[in-house]
DNA sequence: TATTTTCATAAATAATTCATTATGCTGAAT
DNA sequence: ATTCAGCATAATGAATTATTTATGAAAATA
């Protein structure tokens, strides 16, 4: 790029096009004749040719001066329209914003941003239901603007909030031998089959921590990929399941699982918001994450799973 | 216009966008890393808003970025199409040139033309034919590059330079008594009905100064307001008529007028190409100049009708 | 001819810009 | 834990730019 024309040069020209007068010119931006020539005479020696040409007193524009007008005026309007776009994007307006939820988190998540539509019509939302694992490496690519997620990922950077109770409960068909029953404790679980996510799941590693920690090792049985064929496998009986209680509701409610009561359970964890640290959140992200904590009613304590808690 | 935004800070900033790295855009632009790093802080903060972000060690746009980006690509790509218009302008190739010439030089010019044209082919022409009073209203709206005609105007400051002689003869139908008549005195005008273009035609004015110069009056019939309508009316044996000499060449040769041996005639004067002082010539102009002069084959010395002949 | 208008030029200076070096911080990799 | 790579910040100096005042020249006008 050779030519260094400068935005001042050209909105004075313009300005000189305009009123074919340098004096004119020099009024309308407050600056004395003088000044408007040279900033003219800089633009003519950067294309080296003359774009003005004065016959008697009269200023004309030359060919080159009637080319260049078209190029201001051009350029000047792409610097508006600059500054309208990057505006439009300052705004909740008009946003856009790319979120990702666990899927686990779908059975509220779609209530909530409903909700959120509902107040902010004009926000573009797009939404990725995908596991745990897949979730990470979209925070890691910097793909969503948000995530819904249950325990925030060890292994990155990210800011997460906690917005609202996550009670892992163990289901089981109704017909199961322990429905009903108080205080089971954990040890019964020994002699039970489990059936679970894929690894890399939430909920599968809370479970299995829980296990591992009062040392009782139930048998796994088939493995599943989403968290509707684990509910479908209970209620047919293959085993129990440690879920999210959101998401089996309407299934307790309708009799077709029951919860037990197990010793430790219900695990209480949480949901959280997060995004990666260094995020410059826009502010319709800004907007989105306020109302989730203050939907989801959990007293604030910024949740920050990084190596750097400093 | 509130946002000063340079060129260079798109330049850096799009070179930063580019390589998602502050150091390889220093390496790319020869600079250190710093320079860069303050060039984009230059443009957030013009546009107060972040166009990076640094998630771990990667540098990220931000939407705001990914929308600056486009705008950088198109402002540069409109700065070179300023380059490329201008550089344009200044060859020959494909260059505009509108010309004038006084109706009376319509003869020859158009052989003039079509042999300019033969060589620079991508020369685009527009001719206007028109009379001498609105030749001059063309010249001081500096509507045309150059113009062809008589005697260069006195009431406007152009420069004029001759290259063809112009031989003003009088004509009259071959019937006329004076035909064939050698050295007919200049007095014996007096008898005689002359026809005539409109009064500010210059061959009107160059032959009444000459009989105003020798105090001879002849008579003054229709006045015609084309040239074609005068050899037409003397033709017809309407009168005499003063012509330039390159008008009737046809005609003379047909025997359909004859050239009277006056006294004082032929008038010697010539035809001239110009352009109002301080015009820019473009290129092109330069070159059809240069081409009518070599052409009419006169040898040049400038005529400066002007009262500024410093 | 004298006056006014308008633009160009020159010199001076005020302001800003541009880039450098030096240094610190952070995250990632060894 | 140390090192390395990569960006930010600060201090500084050089270079350039923007702008002013003062003045001159040319053209229109009175």
């Amino acid at each position: 790029m050779a030519l260094h024309i400068t935005m001042r040069q050209l909105q004075v020209f313009e300005s000189v096009a305009r009123h074919l007068s340098f004096t004119r010119a020099a009024e309308e931006l407050h600056l004395t004749q003088p000044a408007v020539s040279m900033q003219v005479k800089q633009l003519e020696s950067m294309v080296d040719i003359a774009l003005f040409e004065q016959l008697g007193k009269k200023v004309h524009l030359t060919e080159a001066g009637r080319t260049m007008v078209k190029h201001s005026r051009k350029m000047m309007a792409q610097l508006n329209e600059i500054e309208k776009d990057i505006n439009g994007l300052r705004g909740v307006d008009g946003g856009q914003l790319k979120i990702c939820i666990a899927s686990t988190v779908n059975y509220f998540a779609t209530r909530l941003l409903s909700r959120f539509c509902d107040v902010y019509k004009s926000v573009g939302i797009s939404l990725d239901v995908i596991n745990r694992e897949e979730l990470i490496k979209r925070l890691e690519a910097n793909q969503p603007d948000l995530v819904l997620m249950g325990q925030p990922p060890e292994e990155l950077d990210v800011v997460a909030k906690a917005f609202m109770e996550n009670p892992l409960i163990i289901i089981a068909n109704p017909q199961h031998k322990l429905c009903g029953k108080k205080n089971i404790p954990l040890s019964a679980m020994a002699n039970e089959v489990f059936v679970m996510r894929e690894p890399g799941s939430g909920t599968r590693t809370a479970m299995k921590r829980v296990f591992r920690q009062y040392e009782v090792e139930p048998k796994f049985g088939v493995q599943l990929s989403s968290n509707e064929t684990v509910k479908q496998s209970v209620e047919a009986g293959l085993g129990l399941a440690v879920v999210s209680a959101h998401t089996v509701d309407l299934e307790l409610n309708a009799g077709r699982l029951v919860s037990l009561e197990v010793e430790h359970f219900p695990i209480m964890r949480k949901w959280f918001v997060a995004y990666r640290r260094g995020k410059k959140l826009s502010a319709t992200a800004q907007i989105f994450l306020d109302f989730v904590l203050s939907e989801g009613g959990i007293q604030q304590e910024s949740h920050n799973r990084s190596k750097a808690t400093k």
